[in-house]
Formats: C-alpha cells, sequence, structure tokens
DNA sequence: TAGATTGTTAATCGATTAACAATC
DNA sequence: TAGATTGTTAATCGATTAACAATC
C-alpha cells in the first residue's frame, strides 16, 4: 500500500505533467517536477517508483506515458460515485468548486434535512432528503462521501454512510470522526487549518524581527 | 517552535475542551482527551508539555486551567487580522464558514477583481478591489490572508501578500506556492484530498474484498 | 496504603536525505 | 567518450511508541 502523502503528491504530479503536455513537452527530469511540485527531486523518482514508473537515464521521464501509468494507479477504471451530505453554504460551495474539476470523481448526488432542498438540481447535482440515502447510495453505487454538515450531525451521519458500506469520507466538520480501521477518513478541517496559519505566521513575524535585533547589535 | 502536527493538535484540544468545560466538567485524564481527539494518551501528554501544561496525578488536568493556557500559547493577545483574496463561490462560502467561529481571528476584508463587488458587504466583511490591497492591508495590519482565486492568479496575488509583510497564506488554489522561507503557507487543495479518499475507498474495499475470500479458504 | 495517573527516558519505527553505482 | 541523469543502497533524522520511575 502506498503512503498517505505519496498518494497525495501522485496525484499533484499528475495534474502538473498535464499542464507540461498541454505546453507540448514531451520528456521531463525529476527535478523539473519537483520545482513545479515544490519537493525535491529525490522525493519525486521515490514517488514515482512506487507507482512503477521508470524513467531513462538521458531523457528523463517521457511525459505521456508517466501520465498514462500516474491514471492507471490513481484511478478507478469504472470512475467513482461520491455524494455530498449537507448542501449549507458550504456543501454549495463545494458542489460548484469539485464539479467538471475531475471526471472520474463524479459528485451524483446531495443529502440535505432541508424539505426546501428536496428535488432541487444545485451544479448538476440532484438533492435528496437523508431518508433516502440508502436507496440512492445503493442505486448509485457510492463508494466516497464528503460531508459537509454541522458538528453535531457529522458523526451521526458518517455511522450511516459507512453501515451503507462507504470506505471513504473527506469530512469537513469540525470533529474527529470514529470510524472502523478500514474506513478512511481524511479531515478538512479550515478552522483548525486557519489557526495554525495565524500561529506560525506571528511566530515568524517574530523570528523575524528577533533576528534583526541580533544583526543590529554585531 | 512547536510542530505543525502539533498545534493542530493544541486547537483541536481547545475545542474539545471547551466542549467539556460547556457541560460543566473541571477536570480530565489524558486518555480522556485522547478519546476525543482520536489520538493516542502518550500523544496528548506529550503535545501538552510542549504547551508548557502540566497536570496532577491524582486529578489529572484541570479543564479550566489548560484552556487558559492553550489560549495563552495558540492566540494572539491583540487578535490577528486576516485578509481573503478572491470572492467566488469558494470564497464566499469561506466568508460564511469562518465569520463567528474564531473571534481572535477576524477576516476584516475581500479583494477581488470583479468590479461588481466591489464595495459590497458579504457575510459583514467589506469587498475591495485589487488595487486597494496595499492600503488596506497596512491600514489594518494584515498578518494572515486566505487564498480562495483561480490557480492562474495564485502565485501573483501571494507574491503580492508577502510583499506588504504577511507571514501566513492559507493556499485554496490548486497550485504550490512558491515563498520565502520566512512565510507559513498551509495548502489546502480539496482536490487532492478527495482524490486520495476515493484511492483509499478502493483500497480498503479491495481489502476487504481479499480477506473475506481468503476467510471463505480457509 | 494501593492504584491510577503523570512525566521522563529509552527503543522503535518510518520517512527523508545523502552517497553511490549503473545507464544511455 | 563525457556528462547528466536514473535507480539503489546506506545513513540520518524525527516522530511515535513503549517501558519505567515519580506522584498524589
Amino acid at each position: 500500500m502506498i503512503s498517505e502523502k505519496t498518494v497525495g503528491r501522485l496525484s499533484l504530479y499528475r495534474r502538473l505533467l498535464s499542464e507540461m503536455q498541454a505546453g507540448e513537452v514531451r520528456t521531463t527530469y525529476s527535478h523539473e517536477i519537483a520545482a513545479l511540485a515544490r519537493v525535491t527531486p529525490a522525493q519525486v523518482r521515490r514517488d514515482l517508483m512506487e507507482a512503477h514508473c521508470s524513467g531513462n537515464s538521458t531523457r528523463g521521464y517521457d511525459v505521456g506515458d508517466l501520465l498514462g501509468n500516474l491514471c492507471e494507479c490513481l484511478d478507478n477504471p469504472r470512475g467513482d460515485m461520491v455524494a455530498i451530505i449537507g448542501v449549507g453554504n458550504l456543501g454549495r460551495a463545494l458542489l460548484s468548486y469539485f464539479t467538471g474539476r475531475r471526471p472520474n470523481l463524479k459528485i451524483v448526488a446531495a443529502f440535505d434535512d432541508d424539505p426546501s432542498k428536496n428535488g432541487r438540481v444545485i451544479h448538476g447535482c440532484r438533492c435528496y432528503p437523508m431518508d433516502e440515502l440508502e436507496a440512492v447510495a445503493r442505486e448509485y453505487d457510492i463508494t466516497v462521501a464528503i460531508i459537509a454538515v454541522p458538528a453535531a450531525a457529522a458523526q451521526l451521519v458518517a455511522d450511516k454512510l459507512t453501515g451503507l458500506g462507504v470506505r471513504g469520507l473527506l469530512n469537513f466538520a469540525p470533529v474527529p470522526l470514529h470510524v472502523h480501521a478500514d474506513v478512511f477518513v481524511e479531515n478538512l478541517d479550515m478552522t483548525i487549518s486557519l489557526e495554525k496559519v495565524a500561529w506560525f505566521a506571528r511566530q515568524n513575524a517574530c523570528a523575524a524581527v528577533s533576528s534583526m535585533e541580533e544583526e543590529g547589535k554585531v
């Protein structure tokens, strides 16, 4: 099993390579990919080897081959069916953000308890009441879900989803979810991210001031 | 300097502890915090020690003391001024999401090149044209920025911001940013997160099937 | 006291980094 | 060939985990 970080980077490399290809670049070296992805060349090579991609010691990597390999490694040939739970401000923004971004990751159904949303089509995605989760999830064979409900409802939603066989959750609710080991959860707690940024921004600003003071003393 | 992961977890502990306090819990043990945060008790103790929080070997940790210490460690007493760049679907959703969530992290200004947004107040935040970035950033003493512009514009925006002294960026644009070492960047690439979830969901589903097959054989 | 906890130290694990040989 | 690259191996680094003594 490839590590979590490597999978994320492979996905990034793929995107960068497809931009290269659009610019008609045929071959590339690890350090070129590394510069774009902001990682080290050695890391790129290691990641690519994990994905069974090999290069040529004179011409580096063939962009077309690499893209093919990465797609084969990362994508489900049948595509993955995604549901989104919660169609508030955040849910609607996520629908608009994800729609069309990756054809293989299709958000096919949205769910919300608000009756006024029942039956509406938002960014091309139909909205169902929570009661119909089981029926719709089975109909579409949903394997991935995005949780965009308030914190208080998130665990209940996660339990329902995993009970229906969903094995991957992208959780935007600001609570850590309790799930079985065979379910992959990615927590995207945006408040924590913003707090981290603010904290390090302050530390860096302080470090800059104190290093300037030190320089001044010398 | 405390590690990135620890800072994130401290922020999480604080939130969980404040919920405890709302339920009138006075003292707590590391394993209680650990169960809520989905980490190990040893990790909780290590994190708390990093933040110079100490406990009592019989009564564990005092919830009130802990909250006070964590706030002192994590928060800027004067509050941090945050700007958001890009007021599209995502930007507006982020404004609504962050508004009021952390009083110490106030989004005081939004910026967008779309003239129709100039002067509008969205979720209590005034919208300015990009031309006014420098003047407004200096006026409010902005130290943190959220980047919610399309990929093609992100690097330019980041350069402008860091040029104005912003030392923390929360980047939602799907490109890695090039910044100086004294700027902290948190990349929140939601497409990569969703791809990771889909990938591991598939691996886990496959693993479940093969383990069932193995059990069947025995 | 006895017992469960905290804080500290040593051991383990994994990922990253650096150094090298192989290749075209 | 010469040179820059790839792929491989060994060394380093850091974080996590486990084991222990100290505490109330």
